[in-house]
RNA sequence: GGCGGCAUAGCCAAGUGGUAAGGCAGAGGUCUGCAACACCUUCACCACCAGUUCAAAUCUGGUUGUCGCCU
């Protein structure tokens, strides 16, 4: 099955790319992005809207309330069901998004058929706020010194999933990690695919950035955030960490200013950026293409992806 | 014009004789069931000139800049 993979940091303008190539090779898009699946967060994740959609069909967004978590897991055999279905009606999918990792959780098929029976993971939490970190870390060299030489001591979310893994399955998580690793690097996927990465200079891409959120502000997301913060959520909710809410939350409490908020939204944006720039650079190989360089014409940028997809046949 | 204070990284800021805390911003990374998460690494010859001293960001003199007060 032909997929295209369309991702890069957030701000290059994926939406109205992906849009206009859909349209020139007969598509429909698949959201590889881990906060637009969430009800409601709309502003904030720059969820394209109906318009901007301009007829094309768009999966994977609007799939949950905030209240579900989402995962890769999860996410990952939905969109695998997507994908047949939108080949077997004779369409090609067009994957876009900015969540390097389940990107990479579809394009490898990594395995999730680990079945969680036990919840060693509140076991495990448990066990860190009564011992502390380095007893907690201790456990998992015991038992996976592969891990333990790569995670850092410090990074308990990490520590506690590997030790759940072990206990789930009874081998340590690191064989599990090189054997999907090993998919990516010998290139092993389902699909017959071709995978983008907008890009940009990173001044252009920061003032963009920073240029969008204005944006956002202007178009309400304070009021959008509000409405959330009203229904009284747990705040650690996945949907509730997702950049440009948990930043704003703190002006609702009266902790901090509108301004304040606004300077960190923008900071944690770029830093977002920045990520996932990091991510497609080392955790995958996609082939970059510099927007700027092209004068951000979504036309000019999609018939490059088709040039290079061998696409031309459409 | 006079008097006084201050000049330390992009910003804030400790440090009053022994070869520069910390925070923020920035940069570089890790990542396989919360990933827009979590975590790691990194970033200065202390305004300039001359002097004292084995040794100065730290003391002395001067220059420049800056802030406050006075006239």
């Amino acid at each position: 099955m032909k997929i295209i993979l369309i991702a890069g940091p957030t701000a290059t303008g994926k939406t109205e790319v992906s849009v206009k190539l859909a349209h020139k090779i007969n598509a429909e898009i698949i959201s590889m992005d881990s906060m637009q699946v969430y009800k409601g967060l709309d502003i904030g994740t720059a969820k394209a809207n109906e318009q901007e959609m301009d007829g094309i069909k768009h999966y994977m967004i609007d799939v949950l309330d905030p209240t579900e978590n989402c995962s890769v897991a999860w996410f990952k055999s939905t969109v695998k069901d997507l994908i047949s279905d939108i080949s077997a009606r004779g369409k090609i999918p067009i994957l876009v998004g900015g969540t390097g990792f389940y990107i990479n959780a579809v394009l490898f098929d990594t395995n999730f058929d680990e079945q969680i029976t036990t919840d060693y993971k509140a076991e495990f939490t448990a066990f860190y706020y009564d011992y502390g970190k380095e007893q907690l870390f201790a456990k998992l060299q015991d038992v996976d010194p592969e891990s333990a030489s790569t995670i850092h001591p410090n990074n308990v979310k990490r520590v506690i999933r590997a030790l759940e893994f072990f206990s789930q399955n009874g081998f340590p998580i690191s064989k599990h990690n090189k054997e999907e690793k090993y998919k990516r690097f010998d290139n092993i996927s389902p699909y017959d695919y071709t995978f983008f990465a907008l890009n940009m200079s990173r001044d252009t891409l920061y003032s963009r950035i920073n240029r969008r959120v204005d944006l956002m502000v202007d178009n309400g997301l304070f009021h959008e955030v509000e409405k959330l913060f009203n229904r009284g959520l747990d705040e650690n909710l996945a949907a509730l960490q997702g950049i440009g809410y948990k930043e704003l939350f703190p002006f609702f409490k009266g902790q901090l200013s509108k301004d304040e908020v606004i300077d960190i939204l923008k900071r944690n944006t770029r830093r977002f950026a920045k990520r996932q720039i990091t991510w497609f650079n080392h955790q995958s190989n996609p082939i970059f293409i510099e927007v700027d360089e092209l004068g951000f014409n979504s036309e000019k940028i999609a018939n490059t992806i088709i040039e290079l997809s061998n696409l031309r046949k459409f």
